[in-house]
RNA sequence: GGCCCGUUGGUCAAACGGUUAAGACACCGCCCUUUCACGGCGGAGAUAGGAGUUCGAUUCUCCUACGGGUCACCA
């Protein structure tokens, strides 16, 4: 039987990274057997409807490579594939479990009376099952009365229901504990509980992929499989991702979302990657992985069964590992237009200083703070000229300031090799370290600690002019 | 509160009865170096606690503690 998995979100129009990382370990299970990775869309419940949601669900797995093979909008032989396109069939299901005698209808209304839930220290109540009592003649009465009804499952009496997951392993629950979930709303809409496992069985779905807040209501559906005579698929459950030891990672963090993670420049490779080892550990020492290459080296068995904290220093890391691999052409592009809008001078060597930009990125938001002092040279304090490895003093780098400054005014190119070789000429000259020479210049040039270049890199990027005008601006603060 | 699940350094995690208990991120130090970074080398840092089973427990069992999930006409 060919392995299918499926990506089933409810269109919230937020792609949560512990959705995604579901889905990619969704996807990861049906490739790494040769199955099929199919999309459906929840959304029975019409009180939360978002519009264009869809579209956030379809763009990521679009940009991740998380690529469906049957769904909305590639189709399929198992469609429709949006849930409120299916809704003849639920009824049909549910009727048919209660001509089987495994749900029944009920009248009771939403008060809470009828509804017995609380959370007291005696613990939550269940359905008192009242509507169970009726006869079929009341039944009858009351449905042609046209009463509201939902549909019930009725869970057996006493005896226990186990199922097996392939992380969590085999768990038995008393069927006591279970309640007599709603499976058709008084809306005609199905709950999620019971479509999913109508549109799982009827998509040939073989592995249920999910987060574990599902896995205590598992015995429910393994009860309503039974009670259709289908096979029962393979269940995995996933830990959750968390924000730290007690907190799920959340909308309210704004770093919870795919979206979040690319705006704050991450790369959609490194985020995949990431997240692919938070709950999951390919057993040896590698830590960078394509997409293919996760195909190839996933397994359920590596999934963890205690939640994991999303790390953004480790998330960081592993980007820059990615930034680092590019090419310089590719980082170019990915930062290029960041570049042109933040920089005022339009002569700026863009590609040289994405170039030197490149080794120190670890976000692709870095950049813009790494080259502000382009723009406009910061009021730095004489005391940056101080540097005890390259032994400048304020004296030292006032001098070296003062002869950089002739011999840059007379030179003939503004290259990085031509302002390098005079520079080198004039330390041979001098008899000086370079450090000597170079750190007051770039201190002077940018009044920065930290920059994207030496002192060649940055006096080139400026342009002669303004790193004229720097260096004399540093002679006087010097003076 | 009932039920279910979990617990190895700060974080991600390996080791599925026998190891000096890996590795990575972060951190610290050194080296390299025209800054920072990159890179290289090194360091500190863990089996939640207690019983039991066993020749031997991170690993198996039980208890305790702590954490999470769930208990909706939400998914």
């Amino acid at each position: 039987m060919q392995t299918r998995t499926r990506f089933a979100p409810s269109p919230t129009g937020y792609m949560h990274v512990g959705n995604l990382r579901t889905a990619l370990y969704a996807y990861l299970i049906a490739k790494g057997d040769g199955g099929k990775f199919i999309l459906r869309i929840e959304d029975t419940d019409r009180g939360r409807l978002i519009e264009g949601a869809v579209d956030v669900i379809y763009k990521t797995l679009k940009e991740t490579g998380l690529k469906h093979d049957e769904g909305p909008d590639v189709g399929g032989d198992y469609g429709p594939y949006v849930q409120s396109q299916r809704m003849s069939l639920y009824m049909d299901y549910a009727k048919e479990l209660i001509a089987r005698g495994h749900a029944y209808y009920c009248f009771c209304g939403k008060d809470e009376e009828e509804q017995p839930h609380g959370h007291d220290n005696k613990g939550a109540q269940k359905y008192d099952r009242r509507c169970l009592k009726l006869s079929p003649e009341e039944v009858k009465a009351n449905l042609d009365a046209g009463k509201p009804f939902v549909i019930r499952q009725r869970i057996p009496d006493g005896g226990s229901t186990s199922f097996t997951d392939e992380v969590y392993g085999t768990i038995t629950v008393d069927n006591d504990e279970i309640e007599d979930q709603i499976l058709i709303k008084s809306d005609g809409f199905p709950t999620y509980n019971f479509a999913n496992v109508i549109d799982d069985h009827l998509m040939a779905i073989t592995h249920i992929i999910r987060g574990s807040e599902y896995l205590s209501s598992t015995p429910k559906y393994n009860l309503l499989y039974s009670a259709f005579g289908w096979d029962i698929p393979k269940y995995v459950h996933c830990p959750p991702v968390m924000k730290d030891a007690q907190n799920k990672l959340s909308k309210r963090n704004g770093d919870a979302s795919y979206d979040d993670l690319i705006a704050k420049g991450y790369l959609s490779d490194a985020i995949l990657n990431y997240i692919a080892l938070l709950g999951w550990s390919p057993g040896g020492e590698r830590e960078k992985f394509s997409l293919p290459e996760l195909v190839e080296a996933f397994s359920v068995s590596g999934i963890s069964k205690s939640p994991a904290i999303f790390d953004t220093a480790k998330l960081e890391w592993l980007n820059g590992e990615y930034i680092k691999a590019l090419s310089p052409d590719e980082f170019y592009a990915l930062v290029r237009g960041r570049l042109e809008s933040f920089i005022k001078d339009k002569n700026v060597d863009l590609y040289t200083l994405s170039t030197l930009l490149q080794k120190r990125t670890t976000k692709l938001t870095d950049v813009i703070e790494q080259s502000d002092f382009l723009n406009e040279l910061p009021d730095y304090d004489p005391q940056m000229y101080v540097h005890k490895k390259m032994k400048t003093t304020p004296e030292s780098s006032l001098e070296a300031l003062c002869d950089i400054l002739p011999v840059l005014e007379a030179l003939p190119e503004w290259t990085i090799d031509a302002i390098h070789d005079a520079m080198m000429e004039l330390v041979a000259k001098k008899g000086v370290k370079n450090g000597w020479l170079l750190w007051p210049l770039r201190t002077a040039v940018s009044g920065k600690a930290v920059t994207p270049g030496g002192g060649v890199e940055l006096a080139y990027l400026l342009g002669r002019d303004e790193t004229i005008k720097r260096i004399k601006t540093g002679i006087e603060k010097l003076k």
